[in-house]
RNA sequence: GCGGAUGUGGUGGAAUUGGUAGACACGCCAGAUUUAGGAUCUGGUGCCGUAUGGUGUGGAGGUUCGACUCCUCUCAUCCGCACCA
């Protein structure tokens, strides 16, 4: 009978599916394993990328549970977001049925793939069961003030017609749709992520060597933490005055308060309320002030691409330590939302304060001795009062503590990261659970009213927010005084669902009406041994999920720090070099693929083609290799005459059987280091390739029969179907209960190759009797490369054990 | 501009971490089998050379008995960040 793999896929999937044979088993003695990969947006088909994750995924799942682990193993569905609602809008599909008939497709393609997850603790994240749950940790968010409504000013996608994250923009465009991002002035939700910075930042240290080095460096960079001095500039009378008293001056921040007297002119952002203040009351040339309207307007891309520009504003501060004024400008590169949106511009030791200072020839004044000018190094202080002569290093500390015993400054720390914008003026998420009162304001909704569902009958159009429209949902009655009162109709990011559902896996199905996160179930499984997932969630996902589990721990849910200890990156899968995709037309349908090779040959191929952090090119022909060694494996079944692994005395073996039990058992040993550390799938099924072929040079009954067994053992986790399928016909499947102990005896053999090598370039080879004395291998390595050494003087033998002899020589 | 990563046959990729470069596979070549194609099997396959041999891990130096591996410089490609004061 040859290798049907339909046949067999089929009948073992039903079989796994009978047996709930992935299910963890809540033996909570046993040590466990959580094995996650990142859960799919349900798109409506699987592609390759899917694919490769939960290959990866699975070979690990299966490998630990095989080792007597309690393995958890989940998958879901990352069900809210966008698509659903274009699909609305374009077919005039509701967004939920839409979303549920995709999961039940997708459902299909990955049991196709023969993946050992956990079907009991399947969910969609719109489950209103889940929605539920992330009410309540929003409403205690909201209650300890880390949840907020506030009007800023936003990135707003027109093509979305929704808000933005500021991690959600990429290159000022839309990180979903590509349409560039405006500014818009709106109400909307935030998440203090910035009170948990410094945690989030330092802990990346925890998971350094666990995570790949660019995601921790991208974080870090992203979370961008920087010290310095705030300090607070005086406005002199006149300017006071000018200004009709409303403003005293402005705080500033630098990281160099060690080139503090260089300071020759300030500059603040167009967006300052001082600067808005003097255009509202007319201050500035209506010409001027148009200027700098348009320059706030510009989009952030627009603004950082942008030539620089500016205009002094007519009034000046005072320089805190000299008294000296300080003309203030408004310039283009001063961020509003960074250090209160203004800066001492020290033009001779900063390359945007000199090139505009050029630009607009203001004064500039060095400070520290070095090279050219702009001087952005380390050196001396000059012209700095009685700080001349210091090292600048040793000047920032001394200049700060003068600040801070003058009491006119302080030390500060400043983070790059900016609170997460939450809110989506969209209907296909979960709903806020705030309600507006007219007398109590804002306010939670009642824990018992959750969770908050979204209304069936709506109309989709693209137009507007589906729920401030909608006729009646939104009206309600206040909480605490009865009034009428409105909900609130923007709904959550969704990458807040996906920021907890780590956790929302380890609970146990039984109890998930009762309980959100289950403090014991957390305490066992959590953090997630292994996550897989792709480079493209390196801020995004992942900075939030650590956000949330730090958040979450905060609000007394669970005693977790850091949600996922290990992390992979896999690779992304190309077709002729670039990325696969409907619009370059090459893609490859893991559907066709299932269809007429089978479910391992995909995972096979897949795995052996790359190591799964790199990037991996399909290949057609690779593909059908991956096949025809599955069909080889298959009809070896022939050569096995016993059903465990017979009893061999290594000694009397032919040299071609003791080479393939030494090939068997060199993959045997390497497979722990695959599973466990590397991940380098690709050279486990090379070293099962070598063993398979080392088997076919030799004709031991007993040496066959205890390969296959070993090798179907080492290839359960990566083609479990037809491994599987072999196991249980050739040996009741006893190959595949429990890790198998590695003879090191196959290893000693009688004689050992040495390479000779004279002046380090090989030469020859000689056979040395294992054992043998050094004096005996030069001897023999010297006889071997007699040719070579004739008219030489050897000054010099190294000899490595086991490896090599290298005689150093020189004519005589 | 700053930061990070990667450069090995025609291709995907190995190399026990300083010790025989190119495992394993794809492709290709030759042969066997087959009515033919496909499939399968056997052998070969870094480059130059008929050959003894030479040469070879992006390039140039260096350390070492010995370098894909370590150091310096350099080139190329990819990725991330991009006025964060």
């Amino acid at each position: 009978m040859s290798y049907n793999p339909k046949e067999i896929e089929s009948q073992w999937q039903r079989i796994w599916e009978e047996e709930e044979a992935f299910e963890p088993s809540g033996d909570r003695k046993k040590p466990k394993k959580y094995i996650l990969s990142m859960f799919p947006y349900p798109s409506g088909r699987i592609h390759m990328g899917h694919v490769r994750n939960y290959a990866i995924g699975d070979a690990l799942a299966r490998y630990y549970r095989k080792r007597g682990y309690d393995v958890l193993h989940p998958i879901g569905w990352d069900a809210f977001g966008m698509p659903a609602e274009n699909a609305a809008i374009k077919h005039g599909l509701h967004p939920g049925k839409w979303t549920y008939e995709n999961i039940e497709y997708m459902r299909r393609e990955l049991g196709a793939l023969g993946l050992s997850f956990s079907r009991k603790r399947e969910f969609a994240t719109c489950d209103p069961l889940y929605t539920k749950w992330e009410q309540e940790f929003i409403i205690r968010m909201f209650e300890e003030g880390l949840l907020y409504r506030e009007k800023t000013t936003v990135n707003w996608c027109e093509s979305c017609h929704t808000v933005l994250a500021n991690e959600q923009v990429e290159d000022g465009r839309c990180w979903r749709c590509d349409n560039p991002v405006e500014l818009r002035d709106m109400p909307g939700y935030y998440i203090d992520i910035v009170s948990y910075a410094q945690e989030l930042l330092d802990d990346l240290d925890s998971l350094e060597g666990k995570w790949p080095q660019q995601v921790l460096t991208m974080q870090r960079n992203w979370i961008g933490r920087s010290e310095g001095l705030e300090f607070s500039f005086e406005l002199t009378q006149e300017s006071r005055e000018k200004l009709s008293g409303l403003f005293k001056g402005y705080n500033v921040f630098t990281t160099r308060a060690d080139t503090i007297y260089g300071v020759t002119y300030s500059a603040l952002a167009p967006e300052h309320p001082i600067v808005k203040y003097m255009i509202e009351k007319r201050l500035l040339d209506d010409d001027i002030a148009g200027k700098i309207e348009r320059m706030a307007n510009m989009g952030e891309r627009e603004r950082a691409q942008a030539q620089k520009e500016g205009y002094p504003l007519g009034i000046s501060v005072i320089h805190p330590l000299t008294g000296a004024e300080i003309e203030v400008w408004t310039a283009n590169f001063v961020l509003a939302a960074y250090g209160g949106g203004a800066v001492m511009a020290v033009p001779a030791h900063d390359e945007r304060d000199f090139e505009f200072a050029t630009l607009y020839s203001l004064p500039i004044k060095r400070v520290i001795e070095g090279g050219e000018l702009p001087y952005t190094g380390g050196g001396k202080l000059i012209d700095s009062a009685e700080f001349d002569g210091l090292d600048n290093e040793e000047a920032k500390r001394k200049i700060i503590e003068h600040f801070q015993k003058l009491g006119i400054g302080e030390r500060k720390v400043n983070f790059k990261l900016r609170n997460w914008g939450v809110s989506r003026q969209r209907y296909w998420g979960a709903p806020i659970p705030l309600i507006h009162c007219p007398k109590c304001g804002l306010v939670a909704e009642k824990r018992e009213n959750l969770p908050i569902t979204l209304p069936e009958d709506v109309e989709i159009t693209g137009e507007g927010n589906p729920l401030e429209n909608h006729p009646t949902w939104k009206f309600c009655k206040c909480p605490h005084c009865g009034a009428d009162a409105e909900r609130e109709t923007d709904t959550l990011d969704t990458f807040v669902q996906s920021s907890w559902y780590q956790f929302r896996y380890t609970v146990d199905p039984e109890k998930w009406e009762e309980t959100g996160i289950d403090r014991e179930s957390a305490r066992y499984w959590m953090p997630v041994d292994q996550y897989i997932g792709g480079i493209e969630h390196a801020i995004l996902h992942l900075l939030y999920a650590r956000f949330f589990t730090k958040a979450l721990r905060d609000l007394g849910y669970h005693d977790i720090d850091e949600p996922f200890e290990r992390l992979l990156t896999q690779g992304m899968v190309l077709k002729d070099g670039s990325k696969m995709s409907k619009s370059k037309g090459n893609t490859v349908d893991p559907d066709s693929i299932v269809e007429k090779f089978g479910a391992d040959t995909a995972r096979l191929f897949i795995l052996f083609a790359a190591p799964p952090q790199k990037e991996l090119e399909w290949n057609d022909s690779g593909v059908e290799g991956a096949y025809r060694f599955l069909k080889r494996l298959y009809s070896r079944r022939e050569k096995v005459k016993h059903d465990s692994i017979p009893e061999i005395e290594h000694s009397s073996l032919q040299a071609a059987s003791k080479e393939a039990r030494a090939k068997v058992y060199e993959a045997l040993r390497k497979s722990e280091d695959v599973f466990e550390k590397s991940f380098s799938f690709n050279t486990l099924i090379a070293a099962v390739m070598e063993a398979l072929n080392a088997l076919e040079r030799q004709k031991d009954d007993r040496v066959w029969s205890e390969g296959i067994y070993i090798l179907l053992n080492l290839l359960e986790p990566i083609v479990p179907h037809i491994a599987t399928q072999m196991s249980e016909e050739l040996f009741g499947r006893r190959n595949l209960r429990k890790s198998i102990e590695i003879r090191e005896e196959v290893f000693v053999t009688d004689t050992v190759t040495y390479a000779v090598s004279i002046n380090g370039k090989r030469r020859s080879e000689v056979e040395v009797p294992s054992g043998a004395e050094k004096e005996t291998i030069i001897s023999m390595a010297a006889e071997a490369g007699s040719k070579w050494l004739g008219d030489m003087q050897i000054v010099k033998e190294i000899v490595v054990p086991g490896k090599l002899v290298n005689f150093v020589v020189k004519p005589v």
